[in-house]
RNA sequence: GCCUCGGUAGCUCAGUUGGAUAGAGCAACUGCCUUCUAAGCAGUAGGUCAUGGGUUCGAAUCCCGUCCGGGGUACCA
């Protein structure tokens, strides 16, 4: 049991013993105690006044008299106005480091087959553009959300549904048969998702121009936006491929390809990967079924002109559009059909949905239709929802340009940890490829917990002018500190010293590392607190705080030259404990950490 | 208009179920590499927690109003 269970249930006892009363052991305040101020934990007192009916520094001394003596770990206590100061005795501290460096799996259960099933849909790009920033965010939430799960004891699988087909699509493919001049990812060397995406830039820039020459001769710009001829023609597009066209279907798979291969090497690059890939093009006709099965049922109704409408206005909704008048699907069909069919496919106890928050209204709705269609799981998913990633100058827009593209930021904070770790002079003795190996797991560490480290639910601001950080509260700074670690647990090693955690019966141990056990016994907290939260910032501030406090210790004590072996073991065994919480830590937010930087 | 999320140091962000004197990093300034890795450490400076009320022993945190900003709002995804 945790030391502040264990204090929350005395205070609770010394409560009903001194003063007569019950009190929920769950309402007992216990925090850190100040650093300025003596001892480990503080009991906030006020709350029993009521109770006690005597003054704060009276019950606080009442409170902490009973402890000391029913509590074996508590060495002492301290009154400040409400506040019980209470200071446990180092041999707990040092069981508790014990404990934690025999232990691997940090208390937690592996999920097994009977566990709780996860469903977390997160990336979902569209084909007609390569991610960029944004979906940065989402990738990198995603898989942390999931590695998060996991270490939470549930069975997670991860799945991605891609948006392959639309309107969206249609226009690259107009553009490309329009002006593609036979350019393939192969003969430019173009990666194959930019060069479908260029296409896409290339339709909106004649359409525009369209537009503005229809504008000139007296058109009205909303009928100039449905009469411009480049989007009548993606719009025949459209029509021929749900009429399953063979050219236009070749076409489309082609185009197709070109992205996925390109995503490919930018989910790889990035180091997020996916149990399962739905695609919209094999749900959206399953979502129209499921809208007409819900007209018959009489949960939906039909207007004259056939659209198909869910009247949610007794939830507190609007009416929300499920089949256009044509028949055609709208996204929110699409939604329904992806859900049935993971449902058919998985044995599912809660679905996630990680995308960002300009869609909360969507889920909203998503989830009402799904219970009004019968399904029970419909009313509790969750959608994950995170903030957008803006620039300084507003959002990102990809058919303004205004993007950072996710291929060539890597490619960047790649170059920029070479360079830095050149500087220094670091990795020498390194092969070229075991070199460029750290240089990433810098880069994508530094950009990984650069977006990780925010919470999830805000907005963010990314400066491109001023390229990610590689000192202060970074991930690099995160990775330094273990790869020091590592190195001085070589070093002892070589020197033939055996961490073990007989640190015999008179070792005093100091304030700083006392604090640090401490932060070392909260991590399996933390890890649920962050799984709970669905927050992957919780863990990286977290370990951020870990190393600060290990950083501090670092340069106020030598390791291997101390010469009471005892310490020196110890030392060694906190050291060791800290590298193993960073390296879980950062794994659960897919940051690999380096032996060497 | 309505719904919704946000506003904390010059900038980017933390801030536990309401607790003591609101914390980091960046930027600025000052020190520290002959000693286990200086991508580090120590220090200085920087705050009307948007704003006005309320709740109470106690409010950045909870409630109400106001201002500012983001997002959404019936045939885009």
């Amino acid at each position: 049991m945790l030391i502040e269970q264990l204090i929350k249930a005395k205070i609770a006892e010394a409560v009903l013993q001194l003063y007569g009363q019950e009190f929920d052991p769950k309402n007992v305040q216990v925090n850190n105690t100040r650093k300025d101020v003596d001892g480990d934990l503080t009991v906030v007192v006020f709350p029993f006044l009521r109770i006690s009916k005597k003054s704060p520094e009276i019950t606080a001394t009442d409170l902490g008299q009973f402890l000391l003596n029913q509590v074996a770990e508590v060495a002492s206590f301290d009154v400040v106005k409400g506040f019980l100061n209470i200071t446990i005795a180092t041999s707990y501290w040092i069981n508790q480091l014990a404990e934690a460096f025999n232990d691997d799996d940090f208390g937690f259960t592996k999920p097994g087959p009977d566990s709780p099933l996860v469903m977390v849909e997160y990336s979902s790009p569209n084909t007609n553009k390569p991610l960029h920033l944004g979906h940065i965010r989402n990738n990198l939430l995603g898989f942390s959300l999931g590695e998060l799960l996991k270490a939470n004891g549930k069975q997670v699988v991860k799945t991605n549904i891609v948006n392959d087909r639309g309107i969206h699509i249609c226009k690259s493919m107009y553009a490309w048969q329009k002006w593609g001049e036979g350019k393939t990812p192969e003969n430019t060397g173009i990666k194959g998702d930019h060069l479908v995406g260029d296409f896409y830039v290339l339709f909106d820039k004649h359409y525009k121009q369209e537009i503005e020459e229809l504008v000139a001769k007296g058109v009205s710009k909303d009928e100039a936006e449905q009469q411009a001829p480049s989007i009548i023609a993606a719009r025949e597009l459209l029509l021929k491929w749900e009429a399953k066209d063979p050219e236009t279907i070749a076409l489309w798979s082609m185009m197709n390809q070109w992205v996925y291969a390109g995503f490919d090497v930018t989910y790889q690059e990035l180091g997020v990967d996916f149990d399962k890939i739905y695609y919209e093009s094999d749900t959206y006709l399953v979502g129209k079924d499921e809208v007409l099965r819900g007209l018959k049922e009489g949960v939906f109704e039909q207007k004259e002109d056939n659209s198909v409408w869910a009247d949610l206005t007794e939830d507190g909704l609007d009416r929300k559009i499920l089949l256009r008048s044509d028949g055609t699907s709208v996204y929110m069909t699409q939604d329904i059909g992806t859900a049935k069919l993971r449902f058919d496919d998985y044995t599912i106890d809660k679905m996630v949905y990680v995308v960002g928050n300009e869609q909360n209204y969507h889920f909203q709705v998503l989830s009402i239709l799904l219970d009004k269609l019968g399904y029970s799981w419909g009313k509790d998913l969750h959608h994950f929802s995170y903030g957008m990633v803006e620039l300084p100058h507003g959002k990102m827009k990809s058919r303004e340009g205004t993007v950072v593209d996710a291929d060539d930021l890597m490619a960047e904070m790649i170059e920029v940890a070479r360079k830095t770790s050149e500087e220094l002079g670091k990795l020498e003795g390194y092969t070229e490829e075991e070199a460029l190996e750290t240089y990433k797991t810098i880069a994508l560490g530094a950009l990984k917990y650069f977006m990780l480290k925010v919470d999830p639910k805000k907005n963010m601001l990314f400066n491109p002018e001023e390229s990610i950080d590689f000192n202060g509260n970074t991930g690099p700074f995160i990775q330094y500190t273990y790869a020091r670690i590592r190195s001085v647990l070589r070093k002892a090693e070589d020197k033939g010293i055996v961490p073990s955690v007989d640190f015999g019966s008179t070792l005093q141990i100091s304030e700083k590392e006392t604090e640090l056990i401490k932060t070392i016994s909260l991590y399996p907290s933390a890890i649920k607190e962050a799984a709970e939260a669905y927050s992957p910032a919780v863990i990286a501030n977290y370990v951020y705080n870990l190393v600060k406090e290990y950083n501090q210790f670092y340069h106020d004590h030598s390791i291997l030259n101390e010469t009471d072996e005892n310490v020196r073991v110890f030392r060694l065994v906190l050291s060791a404990n800290v590298a193993k919480i960073i390296k879980s830590g950062m794994s659960l937010m897919g940051i690999r950490v380096p032996e060497r930087m």
